[in-house]
DNA sequence: GAACAATCATTGACAAGAACAATGATTGTT
DNA sequence: AACAATCATTGTTCTTGTCAATGATTGTTC
């Protein structure tokens, strides 16, 4: 999706802005994720195995927000470029848990490095202290 | 305060930060305009037209980046709901000049209020003079 | 001015994704 | 033991965006 040059004058709606930011940030993300053959969710799911070794897949669909069929076919593509396996759960027999490979480890170690310049690109125009004051006011308002 | 590990690192990356609250904030947005049958694009619309009269379809798709093609559609709902009419242009015939009839003056300024609600909501944390610096920092990295 | 390319709105086809219900296997509960 | 609930998975439907093709009109070039 291509940025559109509206954004002079009048629109100047917080909420508004938000949606067009997020709709930009996003498609950059995903750019920058695509010469790895993965998407934002792909990264999502990634970084979130990357703190937790070992979760459930519908762990990963209530935290990540994602349906669970959607997991499904993620971790397909994800087990496919070896990036995470589906081992199966101990204490479960119907679940199975997901972890990172060292594959996955290291790609999402690059990939990170990635993300951080799309961040920059970003947010080019904003000085050090204004990209931290915005950083907080994000996250104030993302009520996680 | 001893934050989970997954909160360091990308989930407090600014253009992730701004990805995620994109999508509540989009989707939100449908949420209230869904009363009126409309979705954030036809709004957009909406919009743009009451700032200039009489624009021309493909001057809708390239200020706000849409496809010509769901221009289209978009202007067929927002014709039948009354709140915009295609003329004809009579500086060029295979154009037409799109113009907001006055129930969708209306309707914008009643939508633009639920949006002002939306973005209220959405700034609830925050207190007038943080959500001005916000709005302000959002402005200065969307103009490009 | 005639021939050809370009532009406008529109339509149709198409693939991609999200949302939802249904299923088989297993576990929890009464 | 019987029944409900949960997990991953599949399949289906529906929406969306993207793209190519079309008819009408305009611009351009020789």
């Amino acid at each position: 999706m291509n940025d559109a040059p509206w954004m002079h004058g009048l629109h100047a709606d917080t909420g508004y802005l938000l949606y067009r930011l997020g709709q930009r940030s996003g498609s950059a993300f995903n750019a920058a994720l695509e010469q790895h053959g993965l998407r934002l969710r792909h990264h999502a799911i990634l970084r979130y195995l990357a703190t937790v070794d070992g979760a459930r897949q519908r762990e990963l669909a209530d935290r990540l927000g994602y349906d669970p069929s959607a997991i499904v076919s993620l971790l397909d593509d994800l087990q496919q470029l070896g990036l995470a396996e589906r081992r199966p759960d101990p204490a479960d027999r119907r679940s199975r848990l997901v972890v990172l490979t060292p594959a996955g480890h290291d790609l999402l170690h690059t990939a990170d490095h990635d993300s951080r310049r799309v961040t920059e690109d970003l947010l080019a125009p904003l000085s050090p202290t204004e990209r931290a004051t915005l950083n907080d006011l994000l996250q104030r308002i993302s009520t996680l």
